[in-house]
DNA sequence: GCCAACGTTGGC
DNA sequence: GCCAACGTTGGC
């Protein structure tokens, strides 16, 4: 089982959003890094849900991965904001997972603790300028992240 | 609101 | 195929 960090603005898509909804198709990816990423998932997985762009930034949560190698829907989509003209039903060019709520974090892991905690070979998150929404968290990483929130691992 | 980082686009 | 211009992400 493979440990993931997924961001999401919380203004778009929140934790507690995923929490009322019980799970979620993660859409809109639209980077070639990312999409190999969500590619290589595998159910029961689990993922870190990442608040970006608030104040402040961090882990709040956790998810597990429910299907894997789905065609992301909105490429097809002339009305989405991602919509890919390229790509078409017979070859399309998105796929993605989908992902179930399990847990929200009884206190979020900041970006500031996980800089202090973690270089950014062991986690991309903390490079700056790091603009991937999708990335792997080595395991022994991923075990410290959950204790610093405070979960039993 | 600023701007660093960096992926993408398009002219050549 | 190079690379400048441009657009987006996301921390600060």
């Amino acid at each position: 089982m493979a440990y993931w960090l997924l961001k999401s603005e919380p203004t778009v898509y929140s934790l507690a959003d995923l929490q009322r909804d019980g799970e979620t198709l993660w859409d809109g990816v639209r980077n070639y890094q990312a999409r190999n990423y969500l590619q290589a998932m595998q159910i029961d997985d689990q993922a870190f849900f990442y608040h970006s762009n608030t104040q402040p930034p961090g882990a709040v949560g956790l998810m597990q991965v429910v299907a894997t190698q789905v065609v992301d829907p909105t490429q097809f989509r002339v009305d989405s904001p991602y919509f890919d003209a390229k790509a078409t039903e017979e070859h399309p060019r998105w796929w993605t997972v989908k992902l179930k709520f399990l847990e929200c974090f009884p206190q979020m892991v900041t970006l500031d603790q996980l800089k202090q905690t973690f270089t950014d070979t062991e986690l991309a998150v903390v490079r700056r300028g790091n603009r991937l929404s999708v990335m792997p968290v080595p395991d022994p990483v991923a075990q410290q992240i959950l204790s610093m929130a405070q979960v039993r691992a």
